[in-house]
DNA sequence: CTTGGCACTCATCAGGGCAGAGTGCCAGGA
DNA sequence: TCCTGGCACTCTGCCCTGATGAGTGCCAAG
């Protein structure tokens, strides 16, 4: 067994590979392991079940593919799908038929909330999987104008309209009272200075004049400023994913067990294990594939995810991606993931 | 509460309605079929089990009780529950303590959106159910400010300021263009005669107006007039309703059938079949309860849905309430959504 | 009206037998 | 040296069986 083989240290020979390959396919598609025979009329080699047994058994001892038990066919194990996608998928590019009809579902007439949750529906329907989205950091986006609303007393709304489909209210509490025009004024001042600015940048921007020209400034710019610096702050919102289709996962029969899917369903509602792997992508260009432990978290060990980040000016903003059973059409779900990340940067760009 | 059906012909005797009681009660603790010896045992009656066969057998001649087949105990049927919960339940009210907790996990300061999810979550894990709560009718706030913000050209936004913790933007598309100046003074005009009327009562005063007075208007104020109109259009959010804690559904063994959780996951994420069932409470007073296919949806046949009314300014503007299996512990569940329904509405009404 | 007794039904479980699928190994052939 | 057919072996899944136990319905006696 052992004398023959291109052991561990060498790149599997060619055959290997497409036995990998077929035995994948043919598992993504069925579900069952999958035994020599099968290979045997399936991976197009006209190879004798016999001589397939014995690559099998190679591939076993590899960590590529395992049985079951010992009468069953073989699986591929993480590690094989591992290389499976690495290096022996060819992904199939989505025909023109679907592109479009992936675009005309993403409008980008929407608000941004209900566009991330369409893109996130989007995935779930066309993969049949679970989709999510974690929504864009609202930082990019540039403040076209900003006003003041006095509420009551010390309380002031402050209303950041960022573009047409996007404005965001924020209730401010001032120490001391403001009558209504001194509020118009400190508004206009903060338009003058700020409009176009992202809100990063806005920030930054007040925070700047602050230091450096307070002693120049009369009270009503000093007042405006601080004012500005209350409206800009930081509430990070850094609970923000969508995830919808979870039902999906019901279907697949690996994940049946009411023991996982409980899990899985509270790592949704919980949130928190699938943000942090959110976020490890965020940085990342590119599809990205965890398969199995990969991710890290326990929760998913019968799944993968695949997430894409998406861009709005040349900047990644957030990721969106599916979460499966391990058994997945690779071939198929990542081109999806793909260009979905790519729709969805695009209709948040057309905006601006 | 629904229809009582006094069943067949006789009110059931005292002997009668005891053991149904005890069988109710310890199906839904136990969830197995109870036969007669535990009921001998159970019901404090002092009758041998060959007696409560005897009554049993009455029992499920009057179709309150079911065996699942030959040899297994008896199994309450909807219509035993019915009986049940109309005229044998006695409701345990919740300790002071518990109504304390409950109180303090709905904090008025927060912002509607996020009070009404807080109430979903409190009922899902209280109950260990799932819960749902239709959102507010916003029809009943009052409107305190309304703004108008031009965005580019013939889009405006608009500002509606209903209490400190709920504003609402609208975006308009208007026939002309109007300058910052027109707005301000539209904007100003609305104020002074609409301020502390609720959206419904603005959009029949704008209505009434502009009919009665039309002639005597200047342009400016019938321009004002019909951006009013605008921005107080019904967009009714029709779909709006919270739902939480599904996945406790799972841990129920007759629904645990992948079928049946299926679609029961599908009518949470579908909404329509469920917000339907939640409309034909809005209008009734107290606790609501339905009985597997008492709501006439087919998915909910193995379910139970409990839920009450919540009022704000002594208007029901939304219900709430929980779903889970049929076998429930009704007399714990009742309070809880009473209870939660009357917080809900405090916490809502605290606001005003 | 109540009760104990008895026969009956049905679900559940463990065991045995059997067919099918697949493997590992081996020896013979190119 | 590699490929292949053959063979024994192992495991699963299925069906049938019989035993067990829970629970019922009915009846006759108290």
């Amino acid at each position: 067994m052992k004398t023959t083989h291109t052991s561990n240290t060498q790149p599997l020979n060619d055959r290997a590979r497409r036995l990998l390959r077929a035995l994948v396919e043919s598992y993504v598609r069925e579900g069952q392991p999958v035994g020599s025979r099968t290979l045997a009329r399936t991976a197009g080699l006209d190879l004798s079940p016999a001589s397939i047994r014995n690559v099998m058994s190679d591939l076993e001892e590899m960590g590529l593919v395992s049985s079951p038990h010992t009468s069953a066919g073989r699986v591929p194990t993480a590690q094989g799908y591992r290389l499976f996608v690495d290096s022996l998928l060819e992904i199939k590019p989505l025909d023109s038929q679907e592109v479009r009809t992936l675009k005309e579902r993403l409008n980008p007439e929407l608000d941004t909330k209900s566009l991330v949750e369409s893109a996130s529906d989007l995935l779930s329907a066309v993969t049949q999987m679970a989709g999510m989205v974690r929504v864009p950091r609202r930082d990019h986006a540039a403040l076209v104008q900003i006003e003041f609303l006095k509420l009551s007393g010390r309380q002031v709304l402050a209303i950041l309209v960022m573009n047409k489909n996007e404005v965001q209210n924020r209730i401010l509490q001032l120490d001391r009272e403001y009558s209504h025009s001194e509020l118009q004024q400190m508004a206009n001042y903060l338009n003058e200075h700020l409009a176009g600015l992202d809100l990063r940048q806005a920030r930054e921007q007040v925070l700047r004049e602050m230091k450096a020209v307070r002693e120049h400034m009369n009270t009503m710019m000093l007042a405006a400023i601080q004012l500005g610096e209350q409206a800009f702050s930081d509430q990070e919102q850094d609970d923000q994913v969508v995830f919808t289709g979870q039902i999906h996962l019901l279907d697949y029969a690996e994940l049946s067990s009411v023991e996982k899917l409980r899990s899985l369903f509270e790592a949704f509602t919980e949130k928190r294990d699938l943000l942090t792997l959110l976020d490890t992508c965020i940085s990342a260009q590119g599809v990205q594939i965890f398969i199995g432990q990969e991710s890290g978290h326990k929760v998913l060990d019968d799944c993968s995810v695949v997430t894409a980040p998406y861009n709005v000016g040349g900047q990644v903003v957030g990721v969106l991606g599916v979460i499966g059973p391990t058994r997945m059409a690779y071939e198929r779900i990542i081109p999806v993931v793909d260009i979905t990340a790519k729709l969805l940067g695009a209709a948040l760009n057309s905006r601006n």
